[in-house]
DNA sequence: CATAATTTGTACTCATAGGTCAAAAACGGA
DNA sequence: TCCGTTTTTGACCTATGAGTACAAATTATG
C-alpha cells in the first residue's frame, strides 16, 4: 500500500555520512544533503526526522563500517606486530590518499560535538572504547604468545596506541607528507 | 585624536579565543561574539574585519599563549623524563578540569578546518611542528646526557609523542575519568 | 476502478547569519 | 568653540538555515 520510496534509505545514509564526514555537522546544510542524496527536501524530512537524527544514523553507519573494519583488521590471524603495523599503516595510507583530508569521522565528531551533543558524544566514546579493547586484545595475545614482553602494562600500551591512532588521524589532516606518520608508526610499534 | 575605543582589542581577542575555542568556528555566531566581548556589532566589525579575521587573530593568540606554554614547559631545566611527564600531566589535568571540555584549540581547528581554511590550516600545522621540535629537543638532550637510550630514533619518538599528546586531547573530550589518560602518559614515557 | 496510504516536489515560514550604514557621540587641535 | 577624526549604537539588509504545509503523484488493495 502507498507509494513506494524512490530511493534507498540505506544508500542515503551512506551519502549523508560522506557529507557530514567531509564538512562536519554544523557546516552541513539541508541543501548539501539534498544535493548529496539526490532527493527532495520533502523526502529528506519525511524519511529522516531531522538533520540531527540523520547525523546520528550516519555516525552509527560509520561505526558499523569504517570503525568496525579497524577492529576486524586487528583481529585477523598472524603475528601480533605485523597486525598492528598493517592496521596503522592502512590508516595512514587511507588518510593521506584522501584528497579531502576528511580524517576520521569519529575523531572529527569528538572535536566538534563532545560535551555539546550527548548522543554523538556517547557514540564516539564507545567507538573509542571498542577500538581500545581490540588493541588490548592484540597486545595481550602478543604477551601470552611471547611475541611481546609480558612484564609491561598491556592496558597502558593499548591506551597509548589508541591515542597514537587518534593523534595520527588529526595530523594526517595537516601533514604535508607521509614521513612523520611513518615514523610515528615505527616508534609506536617499538613501544609495545 | 578621534573618539577613543571603549574596549581593549587585546582583551576582546582573548574573549573571542575563548568563544571560538569552546564552540568552534562555524558554530560561533556574531551574536555569540558581541555577547562575549561585551561590545556592539558595529564595533566588532569596525575593529576586526570579519569573523574569519577575528578567528585568525584568536588562533594566533592561542599559539602565543597556551601553545607556547607547552613549549616553554618542555624547555625548563631538570631531568628529561620528569619534564616530559610534567608537561603531559599538566595537559591531562587542564583538559579534565575544564567543565566545557574544550580540549585543544589547535586540535579542534585542525579537525574542523584543515583542508577548508588555508590560513587556519597553516597556523595549526606550524603549531604542531613547533611542538614536535620542542619534543625532539628534549629527547635529543636526554639521549646526549645518557638519560635516554641514544640508539633509538629521536625523530620517531618525538613524532609519536606529538601524536600521543594530540590523541589525548581528543580523548579528554569524551573521557569519563583520568585513568585512561594517566595510563597513556605512563606508556608514552616508557616508550622513550 | 475507486480509494486509502504513502511519497514527492514546491512553496511557504520564521529565525538567524554575517555584515553594512547613517547618524550621534567623544575626542584633540586650532 | 568649532572642526576633523574616530568610535559607537542600533536599525537595516540580503541570504540562508532548518523545517513545515500541502497539493499532486504514485501505488496496493477491495
Amino acid at each position: 500500500m502507498g507509494r513506494p520510496k524512490q530511493f534507498d534509505p540505506d544508500v542515503a545514509v551512506e551519502q549523508a555520512m560522506a557529507t557530514f564526514w567531509r564538512k562536519g555537522y554544523a557546516s552541513t546544510t539541508p541543501q548539501d544533503l539534498v544535493a548529496a542524496l539526490g532527493i527532495g527536501k520533502g523526502s529528506l524530512y519525511n524519511t529522516f526526522e531531522s538533520k540531527h537524527a540523520l547525523f546520528e544514523r550516519a555516525l552509527r553507519r560509520y561505526r558499523d563500517t569504517a570503525a568496525a573494519e579497524l577492529v576486524e583488521m586487528l583481529g585477523r590471524p598472524g603475528p601480533v606486530k605485523e597486525r598492528l603495523r598493517a592496521a596503522m599503516e592502512a590508516i595512514v595510507e587511507f588518510d593521506l590518499a584522501d584528497p579531502d583530508r576528511k580524517g576520521c569521522f569519529a575523531v572529527n565528531t569528538a572535536a566538534e560535538l563532545a560535551g555539546v551533543d550527548p548522543e554523538a558524544t556517547g557514540l564516539v566514546a564507545r567507538m573509542f572504547a571498542r577500538t581500545e579493547s581490540a588493541l588490548l586484545a592484540v597486545i595481550e595475545e602478543g604477551q601470552r604468545s611471547g611475541e611481546l614482553d609480558p612484564g609491561r602494562d598491556a592496558e597502558a600500551i593499548a591506551s597509548m596506541l589508541l591515542a597514537v591512532v587518534i593523534g595520527m588521524r588529526v595530523l594526517a589532516k595537516t601533514a604535508d607528507g607521509p614521513a612523520q606518520l611513518r615514523r610515528t608508526v615505527d616508534a609506536a610499534l617499538d613501544a609495545c
